[in-house]
DNA sequence: CTCGCTTTTTGATTTAGATCAAAAGCTGCG
DNA sequence: CGCAGCTTTTGATCTAAATCAAAAAGCGAG
């Protein structure tokens, strides 16, 4: 989800502007490790950030946020459950950040967070009923070609295996499949 | 989502008593065709609704919905932007129904409802990630058990085929990993 | 009961994409 | 420069599940 969504009520912005901490995250550090429960939501000002799990050994990406837009683990965040996502920087990251604390301290206190998060979720749920969508009725070719029409750049950012995850195929079918086109 | 946490808060469940309207659908009437806008939220009674889309010519279910929990359009009926989703009673079904303005009225009026938005959609958010989780990772065989686990009595209710396009394969695969278990 | 219709099962074949394996390309560093 | 350790590509199989096709089982209506 964008933030400017979130910027969308300034007034809102502002009250929790305050209470937010500025954080550099150098390439390859992991932002937030699975298993633990404490999860911020951050803003990000600058950077990628990938977001993945561990499923029969090996790494499954759900998500990437860059510049501009908000990370965060939803499911616990809201939950309070310990998570199963790692969250990682993949170039040198600058983000806002506001802890689960702060975030329930902001729903009890501050009258339109609830309408705020009621939003943010749904447009998050939107976004993975796509995604679902596209995973069940598109071929590897055709999910290809629909993230290059939505996100082209993140493919020269990140690492092949990563996207190739994201998308629901190996490397060797990610790699093949973009072969093709340019030849 | 059940219904349950619905009702969980008494009094906002009989503020918005007041203005549902009680609504009888026999077997095979669709209740929302897909391309409309003016979706309503169901809380079923008694009965059993899917929920499909049309993709390539063929039907794809993505949602089932029984007594005791609640149906609703959740993209467009947030959105306020048409459907692609058509909903079908697949028996006779019994409900309670909220139309989209009467809940974009409690969403204004009643301090709780907001409350009530935001967690109604994380739970069906983090159901979906479940979903998706298991369309990307697992087998047709351990998708049907995974099935067979929460909901065994949907198979024996509606007809194969639509549970075969919500667990992501199709009829003839789901009839032979069925029939390989009894035999 | 039995005819006609729908749903389910069974069978044969095909195929997209996975897996396994190795060769190329890159990139930074001593 | 040139080797070491990466990521990416290419190649050769293999396999789960789709597709195509038809038989069998259910089931409601006359």
């Amino acid at each position: 989800m964008s933030a400017s969504t979130f910027f969308g009520d300034p007034n809102l912005f502002n009250q929790l502007k305050a209470r937010m901490k500025f954080e550099t995250f150098c390439a390859g550090k992991n932002i937030e490790e699975a298993g633990s429960v404490p999860r911020r939501l951050f803003i990000i000002e600058k950077g990628v950030i990938r977001v993945f799990y561990r499923s029969e050994g090996r790494e499954i990406c759900c998500h990437f946020a860059k510049e501009g837009e908000i990370m965060t683990g939803i499911d616990s965040f809201f939950t309070g459950k310990p998570s199963i996502y790692t969250s990682q920087a993949l170039e040198e990251t600058h983000c806002y950040s506001l802890t689960s604390e702060q975030l329930e301290w902001a729903f009890d206190n501050i009258p339109s967070m609830d309408r705020f998060g009621r939003k943010f979720i749904t447009a998050a749920y939107i976004e993975l009923v796509e995604r679902y969508n596209s995973v069940v009725s598109m071929s590897a070719q055709e999910r290809y070609e629909q993230f290059m029409s939505e996100k082209p750049d993140l493919l020269n950012r990140v690492p092949l295996g990563y996207v190739a995850s994201y998308l629901g195929m190996t490397q060797e079918t990610l790699s093949r499949i973009r072969g093709k086109k340019t030849a």
